[in-house]
This record gives C-alpha cells, sequence and structure tokens, in this order.
DNA sequence: AGGTACTGTGGGAGCGCTCCCAGCGGTGAT
DNA sequence: ATCACCGCTGGGAGCGCTCCCACAGTACCT
C-alpha cells in the first residue's frame, strides 16, 4: 500500500515554534493561547494571536494528537447491507444530524461501512487502539460484538436505536411503539374496523415495538389481537407484498393495514392494487418512517416520521457527554427517545 | 471544546519498540516487516510477525502520520444544501463505492458536510494544512473555489461530474448527455410525436449536458428543438409542477415528457393528472436518476440509470492514481465518463 | 525582613512512528 | 591480501505537538 504517497508538500507550513518565535515567547505559551487557557496574559495572547494570523498559522491535528492520545475524531460506523435495505433517506439524514452537531466541535467524522466479518474485524483492532474519542452506532443487531467490546474498552458509544428493551449502553431511539400506537389508533379513529398490521422481522427489537404499539392500540379500542391480522415480513418491498397477500388470503375482509415501514406499504399497495382494492376507499394504509417513497405514492401514503436528523445530533450531544465525563462510569447512561410524529396523507 | 477529552486507555498497548525488543531486532527492522519493505530476511520477518502476532500489535496511524508526514486518510466533501435536493439514494451509493473501494486500502474515510461559507473556509484551512491525502468532491458548483484551491496546494483531487465542458480538474462524470439522448429517442421510438423536455438548472453543467441529450435526439429523428417545449426548472418537486404546467399551457398537445431528473418527474406527473391526462396512455414520461422514487411511482417510471455507486468506486482509484504519481503533474489529468442505461417501466 | 501564595511563563521530555545513515559480515573482483 | 560492493540491520534524529515542572515576578501576609 502507501509507497510514494506523497508528503513534503505540508512541511513548510508554520509550526508551534515559529510562531513562539515570531510572537518572542515560548512554546508554552502559544499551545495554551491556542487551546484557549485562561492563564494567559491579555498582551501575552494578543501577541500570540496576531503572531498566528500573519503567519496563517494552522494546528497541526495529527502532532496534537500524538502527543495528547486523543483522536480529536468519532467514528460513525454504518453496517453496510443496512443501507440498502432502509428507505432512504434514513441515513443521510442521520449523517446529516450527526455533521451538523459535529461542526462546531473540533472533531472529525470518520465514515466507516462494514460489509464483512473481516472488516469488522478491522474496525475492532482499529477502535482497540484508541484510534478514535468514541463511536456511533447505527442500527447494530442483537447479535453484534461491537457494542460490547466498545464498553470492555472503555470507548464511549452511543447507539441509534436499542437492541433490546433493557439496553446497557447510551442510545437515541425513536419511539417506535408511540408511533406505530398513533397509526393504527389513527385507522381505527377512521372507522376502519379490520386492522392489520405487517411486521418487521420480529428479532429486530424496532420491529417488536411497532408490533407492540400496533397491539396497544387494539386493545386500547378494546379489541382484541388477532393473529389473522398480523403478518410478518423482513422491511423489503417483496416482503411486504408476500405479507399482504397473506393477509388478504387470511382476512379479505379486511380495510385497513398498518406497514411497519414504507417500503413494506409500497409493496402493499401494489397487491391491493392486484386485487383490485382502492386505497384508502377499500383498504385505508399508514407506513413507517415518513421516507420519500411515502410521499411519491400514489396515493401519497400517510406515515409516521421519526425525526431522523434529530436522532444524528442527539446521540453526538449523547456521545460528547460520554467523552468528557467518563469518569463517572458508575452513573446513569444517557438513553433518550425521541418523539415520532402521524403525518397525514391521502392514503388513510 | 476539547477539555477533559479522555486519554491514558489508548497507553499500555504494545509500541514498536516492545515488537522489536521481543522479537530480538531493532526498531527500524519492525517498522520495515509491517511496511512490507523486501529488504528484510525471511528468518527476521518471521521471528518479527510473531512477536506482532502475540503482542497483538496494531501500529498508531497517529504516529505514522506524524512521522511520515502523511495523512492515511482523503476527504469526502458534501454540500450539506445538496442532500436535501437531490432524489436518494445518490449520495448513499457514492458513499458506498467510496467506501467499498477505500476498504482494501488503508486509508480512512473522513466525512465533511459543507454548510455555511464559514465551514467551507474552516475545510480550505484544513485542507491547506494537509491534513488528508486527497479529497473527492461530490456536485460542486461551478463557482465553488475549492477546486482551484486545492489545484493551487497541490492536493490531489477528484470531482463527481463536471464544472463545465472543459474541466481541468480530474473527475468521473456520467454521460448525461447519452443518457438523455437515449431516453429521448425511447421516447419518440415509441410513436411520441410531441415531446418536452422538464431541464434542471441551466447553470448547471449536469442540465445543460441532459438539454444538449435531448436536442441531439430530437434533431436526429429529423425535427427541430421548439422553445416551447422546453421548459426549465430546478431539480425540486415543485420545480417540476410549475414546468409541466407551463408546458401544457404552451402545448396542450405533447404526448412526451422527458424530465432531467425524477423527482421533477414526479412533480410533473401530478400536473398530468390534475390535467386528466392519462401516463403512458396520453403522455409518456421519462425521467433521470433511477432513484426510489421512480420504482414507487404509479405508474413506475422509466428512468436513466446511473452507475451511481460505481461512480464513488472510480473516483477512489482516479483518486489514488493522483496520489501516487502526483509527481508527472504534467501528464494527463484521468478523466472518466461512466455510461447510463434506460430502465424501462410502465410510464412509457 | 522573611515567608507563603499566587499568576505567568519557558522549555525539557516524550508521544510512536519513519527516515536515513552508518556499520555489519559476506562475496567476488583485482 | 585488498578493495569495492552488496543485503541486511540497528538506532539516532526528528515529525509538531502537549504535559508538566521549575522558576521569575508580584502581592500580601506575618
Amino acid at each position: 500500500m502507501a509507497g510514494t504517497r506523497r508528503h513534503g508538500a505540508g512541511r513548510g507550513r508554520p509550526t508551534l515554534e515559529e510562531v513562539a518565535a515570531r510572537a518572542g515567547v515560548g512554546r508554552g505559551t502559544v499551545s495554551r493561547v491556542i487551546n484557549g487557557s485562561p492563564r494567559v496574559s491579555d498582551r501575552t495572547r494578543t501577541a500570540v494571536e496576531q503572531a498566528v494570523a500573519e503567519l496563517g498559522y494552522v494546528p497541526n491535528r495529527v502532532a496534537r494528537a500524538l502527543a495528547a492520545n486523543r483522536a480529536d475524531a468519532v467514528a460513525l460506523v454504518i453496517p453496510e447491507p443496512e443501507t440498502r435495505l432502509f428507505a432512504e433517506p434514513y441515513f443521510s439524514d442521520i449523517i446529516r444530524g450527526v455533521g451538523a452537531e459535529l461542526a462546531d466541535t473540533d472533531l472529525q467524522l470518520l465514515l466507516t461501512l462494514i460489509r464483512t466479518p473481516k472488516e469488522r474485524q478491522r474496525l475492532a483492532d482499529y477502535l482497540s487502539a484508541h484510534r478514535v474519542d468514541g463511536v456511533l452506532l447505527v442500527s447494530v443487531h442483537a447479535d453484534d460484538p461491537l457494542p460490547d467490546l466498545l464498553e470492555r474498552i472503555e470507548m464511549p458509544a452511543v447507539l441509534s436505536g436499542r437492541r433490546s428493551a433493557h439496553e446497557s449502553v447510551p442510545y437515541v431511539d425513536s419511539d417506535n411503539t408511540g408511533g406505530a400506537q398513533s397509526a393504527v389508533e389513527h385507522l381505527i379513529g377512521r372507522g376502519r374496523s379490520t386492522v392489520a398490521t405487517i411486521t418487521g422481522p420480529l428479532d429486530m427489537y424496532v420491529a417488536q415495538c411497532r408490533l407492540e404499539g400496533y397491539g396497544a392500540a387494539v386493545r386500547a379500542a378494546g379489541r382484541e389481537v388477532e393473529p389473522e391480522l398480523v403478518a410478518s415480513a423482513d422491511f423489503t418491498e417483496e416482503g411486504g407484498r408476500r405479507a399482504m397477500r397473506q393477509l388478504l388470503d387470511q382476512r379479505p375482509d379486511l380495510d385497513g393495514v398498518f406497514a411497519a415501514s414504507d417500503v413494506m406499504a409500497a409493496g402493499a399497495r401494489q397487491v391491493l392494487r392486484e386485487s383490485g382494492r382502492r386505497v384508502p376507499d377499500d383498504v385505508a394504509l399508514v407506513g413507517f418512517e415518513d421516507s420519500a417513497v411515502a410521499r411519491h405514492m400514489d396515493p401519497p401514503l400517510t406515515s409516521v416520521r421519526q425525526a431522523t436528523e434529530e436522532m444524528g445530533r442527539a446521540m453526538v450531544r449523547v456521545l460528547l457527554e460520554e467523552i468528557e465525563g467518563l469518569s463517572d462510569r458508575t452513573s446513569k447512561r444517557p438513553q433518550m427517545v425521541l418523539p415520532t410524529q402521524l403525518v397525514r396523507r391521502e392514503s388513510s
């Protein structure tokens, strides 16, 4: 690798030392000014600042990182397969939120896509070597060893979403249960009497929560959850189609469907059309995620919006806290659940 | 900022020195083994490799970067506003491609979202300080100062897309002209006699190219480009709606529309429906990008697919070349155009 | 006057590498 | 035997910072 990689060009830039010489002070003093230490007299500070400006000095992060043994960087880890699965713009939104919140920090964002176990191992090595100050983990699976590894090496980390009801690692999640519940309540409120649901893979906590919300709404309306009205799929469009067919088979009389993702709703919508049913006249349909897909469906899909960008921001805030206050490991781990919001469109 | 950022934990990991001690060799030798230098005897190499394995040694990138004055990282720069504009999954695809190609490299991916001029300046400083080995620039505007700055400081860079017909910086682009042309040829081939186009903002080269392709196809069919059949918009859905209304106003008899983006096509589709026209029976519609939106429209939208992920990969390959062979700056700058492909669906 | 207690400051040491030069023993030509 | 040269090796110097100790200077007490 590496090989002839270019150097040289970076040399020649002013260093701390040169700034110090120009300002007529010592290295330590310049460092203090740069890092905003209060123990510097105003006269000195001004002199240093002037020298910095004149020389166009920019601190060398690498040297700083080596000396201080910190990285000034956080990693955002995304399992690559997920980027295909999730309906956009989930990841862009997370990334945007993370980027925004990181902007007024001097932390860098390292993006890591994991696609093979080998790459996961490489990442693990990398993280063990403490080359970042913290880690943001997006959509981890229950069996992912990374969170525990990070816990063990005391690397600050935040998850988007929980792996289970009693998640031990700090996380930011959206209110999947509440969102699903409000979606189904909405359906029932609009007079639908036979509301089915298409769930995600039930080994994923997020899918469990959304199903849970469905059940809560159904029971709140004084009804029972009928197994025949529940079909599970895998968050894909094809899965949505299959589940919808199954549902239609079992209960041709259904008049409402809550799909646990927009993409599955899109699949369901096709099957409904094929079966000659109109949306929303015959069957009302609601999705989850409020992605681009929802807005562009025909009719536009009612869906549960998550504050995805805000999740990204919140994750960074939580991570920052973890990084700062790493000492009190015993104290409460910050965990937060962001509200969702039903966006009504013509499909219901 | 910074403040109490945690350290310490990274210490205690084995260093080059310890590996050397354990293997009974000198520091330099271990370094040579690690970096795959050929000037090491097999005996020594084996001994070192064993010591590395036993100690679980992972080289410290930061120290390496400082000593070698290279960063082992490339930056992917994305103007934040664009992430909203473009129909997904454009960015995820680029990112995925970049990530994939970077995976078998020991380069890290630094993601930088630019949202304000201030942030752009910060990035410029950062880049001037040569803290990365190369830069990937996504969807730069013609007036963006970054490419020239990079040129000046001799920082390897690659653009996705060109700023103009005579782009001087290395780039990877997709064949916008050809793609648009084949879309329009398809429309004409299907017997459409009055084909209109909705363009992007014509100060963007990509929009010019797509319009160019439209014109080429029209002329190839022995017709003239009628100004009344061209409406320009801004790549947004609302823009697509407006342009479609204008087109319908000017030429109510049109029977085909090529929209230079799927999102604009989605807007156009709504207006067509409102005006009582059926797609494709009355008006055939084709988009560009082949995004999720296209697949989920009703009817599903014929669209021009770009090899977006492949663009990401290609960008990295080109960048790597630039980084390696930076010496021969005089030689040809690698520039490549990736083919597009028409994906036929029910809208045409 | 001497002590104590600050604030500000300079600069040595050291972070973990790479680079490079000198030095080793061995080989072949003179 | 002498010299040149080779492949391989060890380790000094140095990358640009931060950390921290020591010390000057001032101020305020006894």
